[in-house]
DNA sequence: CTGAAAGCGCTTACAG
DNA sequence: CTGAAAGCGCTTACAG
């Protein structure tokens, strides 16, 4: 779209004087300018609404001001949480946000298309493609500032935006055993993904710390989604000697253990306590509602687009990694276990 | 993000010994070109891997291949079908989307100052937004191409994509009424906003079709959040003459129904019955699973793009509303009154 | 059906 | 601290 008559960097040089090589230091607070003649063109500008194009200063200085996210539809909330956050930061900053949907089971080539076809300035990439290490370096091999959302440790040295969530786990496994249980399922995602390894070590470590062991048969691999989590209650809690709480890797695969437990006749928290992670809203939905992790997505959204922003406007900025914490957040379906 | 030698629209004059103008024609298809010359552009580019800069064709032609979508977090899993189905088809027409929160609280001021910063070619409007003539009016009034999702039918002539609330809620009470029911509840969303309305006036339509009326007690008006489905449900079923079955209109608020019917001790559906709209992840989530209309919203995305890309590239074209149907899914949540 | 010229609104690289 | 020139990679408007 296009508006009428808008004013060009041109209009604030003649009007003030000045050429417009000056009007455009003071526009991106170059230095190097007297503070008088800084100040008259910020008058004249803002006096005759001057906004300077981002077309133009995208194909002159070869960017664009538009940064990438790219997402997995796995989970809505997440999604637009994050993406909010790193909305709000990136506009405060004068930049915009592209979503773009991929998997990551079309490799690097794919977000390398749309990178060269939107002309991204550099790319924020969320779980699961985050994990992926090759992704990720691949990207930056081709000089693409890159964010990764709870990336892998051990993978290459991008930046990381990350989620701790093994004292999350620490942390909800120790408020069970608090309560008196000692056989705690533990329900995962996916099994190769990092925040399930991470989560699951967490369990261990506050299990152990209790001198507690995890029974193997204790042990459920889902896939995040809501009929996993069926499949895995109904798996842990047909056993004889069935866990007292489950500890889930997501709220949706919680609200399937919860409706496996139904199933099998078994009350919640009375019979079985339930736990989940993220404090998506279906968290406050469930009946009863649920005891979970919630993570700062938002804020992880804000802290990343920070980041890559940092890195787009100074290559020289080192790749770091900012861990955020978890609360605790109790609700109706955990509870003492039934003697 | 730059990758290092870009061919450019130069490289691919010279390299077929044509003149940069006649490349341009064959790149945006503008006719007038022998279908030779048109072959051996596209080869070259084909070869050379040739993509335009749309900064450049940004700036040259004054528009920049991006759309704005603007939203309001209400509802997460509709807002990224919508924006799914939207970019899926801007990327197929290589266009880019901007997503924006904003609530219309903050008038069109709020969505023009967008709209000029993001430098876009035209917006879809989500709801409720989309349900603010005067904004959409206004935005129209400045020359921005619009098209409203589910705006309401009275206001500005924008082009609307709009789902067929009306006989969608026939459908429903239909189905209640084919059950056995005569005495239904309805639970509206935001009284005020179209789709409320609408599905308020079919279900009493298909009523009044088989000689029923909608007790004035049976109508509680929530605001589409569960925490309001949960004071609805309260509210209807408490009554003595309670109903036996309750129309929502959406699958939140259905889930507030069906955990106060549980807090007053009533089974759902043995005692009554409960009906979403929407088919959110949520309605799958629930015990028992919810009966639930099913919203196209992902196609409604598809051809909002379609219309205003369609727009954009033909001002001439004229507004026109795409009403697109639903689908009743019959699950767990309903069932025939308890004689 | 094809092309040479001018220009979109900025920034870069250089000079002073 | 400030400016004149050149150019980013395309499209527009005009001419042939």
């Amino acid at each position: 779209m296009e508006r009428s008559k808008k004013p060009t960097i041109n209009d604030v040089a003649r009007l003030s004087g000045l050429s417009k090589k000056t009007v455009s230091r003071v526009i991106n607070n170059e230095g190097f300018v007297r503070e008088e003649t800084r100040q008259r063109v910020r008058d004249i500008a803002a006096q005759i609404g001057y906004q300077p194009d981002r077309r133009a200063r995208a194909l002159a200085a070869k960017r664009s001001f538009i940064i990438g996210l790219t997402f997995d539809n796995a989970n809505a909330s997440y999604v637009l949480d994050l993406l909010q956050g790193a909305l709000a930061e990136a506009n405060a900053r004068g930049y915009e946000i592209i979503p773009h949907p991929t998997d990551g089971a079309r490799g690097a080539g794919e977000v390398a298309d749309f990178i060269a076809r939107a002309g991204i300035d550099g790319a924020i990439l969320s779980p699961p493609m985050s994990e992926l290490g090759a992704i990720t370096a691949e990207l930056m091999s081709w000089g693409c500032p890159v964010v990764r959302i709870a990336g892998d440790d051990a993978a290459t040295p991008a930046h990381q935006v990350r989620f701790d969530d093994r004292s999350a786990a620490v942390a909800m496994t120790a408020y069970l055993i608090g309560l008196g249980h000692t056989r705690i399922g533990f329900v995962g995602g996916t099994e190769h993904q990092g925040p399930s390894r991470r989560r699951l070590a967490g369990h261990i470590d506050a299990l152990a710390a209790r001198g507690l062991a995890l029974a193997p048969e204790h042990i459920a691999w889902g896939d995040f989604t809501f009929a996993s989590g069926v499949a895995c209650g109904l798996r842990l809690l047909r056993q004889a000697g069935r866990p007292s709480a489950v500890f889930c890797c997501n709220d949706e695969m919680a609200a399937g253990v919860i409706h496996a437990a139904r199933d099998l006749g078994l009350d919640v928290p009375g019979d079985v306590s339930v736990t989940g992670f993220d404090d998506a809203p279906i968290a406050l939905q469930l009946w009863p509602t649920l005891t979970t992790i919630k993570q700062p997505v938002r804020d992880m959204g804000v802290t990343a687009a920070q980041r890559l922003i940092a890195m787009i406007e100074n290559p020289a900025t080192r790749p770091a990694v900012d861990e955020l914490r978890h609360s605790l957040i109790l609700r109706e379906s955990t509870a003492k276990p039934r003697q």
